[in-house]
DNA sequence: CTCAGTTACTTGAACTCTCAATCTCTACGG
DNA sequence: CCGTAGAGATTGAGAGTTCAAGTAACTGAG
């Protein structure tokens, strides 16, 4: 609708470049880290902890993809893998034949407990022993604000016929 | 060499959380966005840029893997797929045999300048609209620390011995 | 000059991710 | 009940990434 394309400003431009390096530059740095010391990438890691952090460490499918912001399919392929390594096993749910749980088994939290203080280490240093707690701050509004913007479904989407 | 783990606060946490679910959803947003209208996915675009900026529209494999805080291997896959589309093509280096130039041909200047501005309008939608000038400018100095931390080797990497 | 070490880049295989089906089951208006 | 729209989850194929290994060419101490 706008023909009139509204180019990134000089200082617009050189925050986007410093975000796109570190963004990889860190997420690469912690799937190398995560996959030498824990054997998964950086994503697997994520659904561990996300289970781990659960009633009963388990979920529905559908829950896990959501709060790990990835597709449904993507976490069928990752479930599977984690399920060879014994780390994580599934089981129907009871009140919906549709449905399955992922479940963390005691071997996925022993993996879990034994690398974390590694991983945590990691991002340590690679992000908050760098920032002031003030830069600390500001990041966590300001990534809050971008993924509420990105969000699939806002809860409370008011007014979707108006933008 | 430390025992005792520190472990993240809540209030870090929530931050670290913050982070990881922006810049998923930011990167999934960007590849979709560009594969949709471009063809091709968000790293590869930066690649084309990238060239786009460099004198003669060229340059050596390795520096544009260090520009793109990509591996070399991953450039190699990446510029065989992309001359495949006849945006980028090879040539030799005259004065090193071994090395190869990475030049981005007219047709990948004009997928550029036709898709170009439907991503800015992406970017812009997704992160810089949502902020006050004062995030950006706090974003930018954030992310420069993180990237700035994380480069494989520093220019000047003084005393690497004491850490 | 020579050859051991390094640099530039590529390759293939294993793994991960995406996209478009597909399948089963639930919900519900008629 | 029936029929069907939609939800929950999986699958397979193709695309992308990683890792380890490989080739070829440069570099410099002796």
């Amino acid at each position: 609708m706008n023909d009139d394309p509204r180019w990134l400003s000089d200082q617009e431009q050189l925050v986007w470049r410093s975000y796109i390096e570190a963004a990889t530059l860190l997420e690469d740095h912690l799937d190398r880290q995560l996959q030498r010391d824990a054997g998964m990438p950086h994503v697997y890691y994520g659904l561990l902890v996300k289970l781990a952090e659960s009633p009963r460490r388990r979920l529905r499918m559908t829950e896990l993809a959501r709060y790990a912001k990835i597709t449904r399919s993507r976490l069928s392929h990752a479930v599977a893998r984690l399920e060879k390594n014994g780390w994580v096993r599934r089981e129907d749910c009871p009140s919906d034949k549709r449905g399955q749980f992922a479940i963390l088994t005691d071997e996925g939290y022993a993996v879990l407990s034994r690398t974390a203080p590694g991983h945590v280490d990691a991002v340590r240093q690679a992000v908050f022993d760098r920032l002031t707690p003030e830069q600390q701050k500001s990041l966590g509004e300001i990534m809050r604000i971008v993924a509420e913007g990105l969000q699939p479904s806002e809860a409370g989407a008011d007014l979707p016929w108006l933008r």
